[in-house]
DNA sequence: ATTACTAAATTCCGAGTAA
DNA sequence: TTTACTCGGAATTTAGTAA
């Protein structure tokens, strides 16, 4: 982390200092007092605050038991792009939309497909995990599910020949459902089911994970 | 800085892994990938990931070139604790009330009393800063001005006698004038002006730092 | 390709102390 | 009392590799 600044690399010390002083404000302090509320020795605070100033972080005026201090600028700015950064995670749920589905039982026929190994291969590469060989369905409003689809860029599993037949390639969609966010929403190009009908995996046992029963309501968020 | 969190010594690190994978989805990335993004070498990278691992604070799913990693609960509950930290000091100004005044031009009497060495040592001990020898007058609005005094505490100058006569106590209130915030307005005990003119002093000439003229308007913030 | 171990290089910290 | 310097030791980083 050679390349790190003054400011990052004293990012919670300078904050430690703004709960003290205000942003606006000048505030009395000691070294040593610095030390015993944050921590370190009195030395490093020492150090620390001249990597401070030096930078133009602080300013500093010496005070006959102690030193002024006072945040500048362009400590400020920086502060305040951290909280933008910070804010933006939380604003933003990156949520492209959600659907809500019931949970139906399969005949079995996912399952099948997700154990083939050439399936199975690439769902371990390009998913990032080894699907519990089964699928959740869930029946949803299709129109809904459709539009939602065409803001999504899929993940895509080739399809493959075998002697006898031919398998279709499969989109992927990563969703998240309560907390877990681990599931995969599969589209095969040629569906068993009709289109208001979809397929989950996950590392996991969905149903159980997830405490699910048929008929239950689930919300999926993409 | 013993004491501090495996959170905290990867903050940073952190926020960059939410900025990346979001805070309730999983992303694709390696300790070669990150360690050009977020600087440092691939080694730290891991040895950092694994230390946030061990504390609960991600996840990790190997990957055939890579790794997948989740921000989990508890991160994400760290990150908010921070952004709440920083939203506090740019949402409250920490401001007890404003005053508008207009610049009067004093008698120089102001700028005797500041000088006398008795007082001017208290400044320095008291206030951090060796004033110049001279005031700001201004004129405000008397009812106003007494109501925000109410609200603040003063830094207390002690008065003193000399063989000729008696020099009264001086409250002194910090105050910020755009973005100078290193002013003090004077309220003597036993005050030469009416109670609608107030005095200020500072270490710099406010009338050169702030380009004021008589009869300029000037807002200050307790 | 990866991740991660070991060991050497480097950085950082803090006790002692001066000013 | 302060702040801040020196310097030895601790902690961190990274190069070289193994897996």
């Amino acid at each position: 982390m050679s390349e790190l600044n003054v400011f990052d690399k004293n990012f919670l010390l300078l904050l430690h200092l703004a709960k003290n002083c205000g942003l606006d404000r000048s505030c009395r302090l000691s070294t040593l007092k610095l030390s015993n509320e944050f921590g370190g020795s009195q030395q490093t605070i020492s150090r620390k605050l001249r990597e401070l100033e030096e930078a133009g972080l602080i300013e500093r005026f010496p005070y006959s038991s102690g030193m002024e201090l006072v945040i500048t600028s362009l400590a400020k700015k920086y502060l305040k792009t951290y909280l933008n950064q910070i804010q933006r995670l939380f604003d933003e749920p990156e949520l492209i939309g959600s659907i809500v589905g019931k949970v139906r039982s399969g005949l079995g026929e996912g399952a099948y497909y997700v154990s083939l190994s050439q399936y199975m291969k690439q769902f371990r590469e390009k998913l990032g995990f080894t699907p519990f060989s089964g699928t959740l369905n869930l029946e949803v409003n299709e129109v809904e599910f459709q539009k939602i689809l065409l803001n999504l860029t899929p993940v895509k599993i080739d399809g493959f020949k075998t002697r006898k037949r031919t398998f279709g390639s499969i989109n992927c969609y990563r969703v998240k459902i309560k907390n877990y966010n681990r599931a995969v929403l599969m589209i095969p190009k040629r569906s068993v089911h009709k289109g208001n009908v979809v397929e989950l995996i996950a590392p996991d046992v969905l149903r159980d994970e997830l405490n699910l029963e048929d008929g239950d309501e689930l919300k999926i968020d993409f």
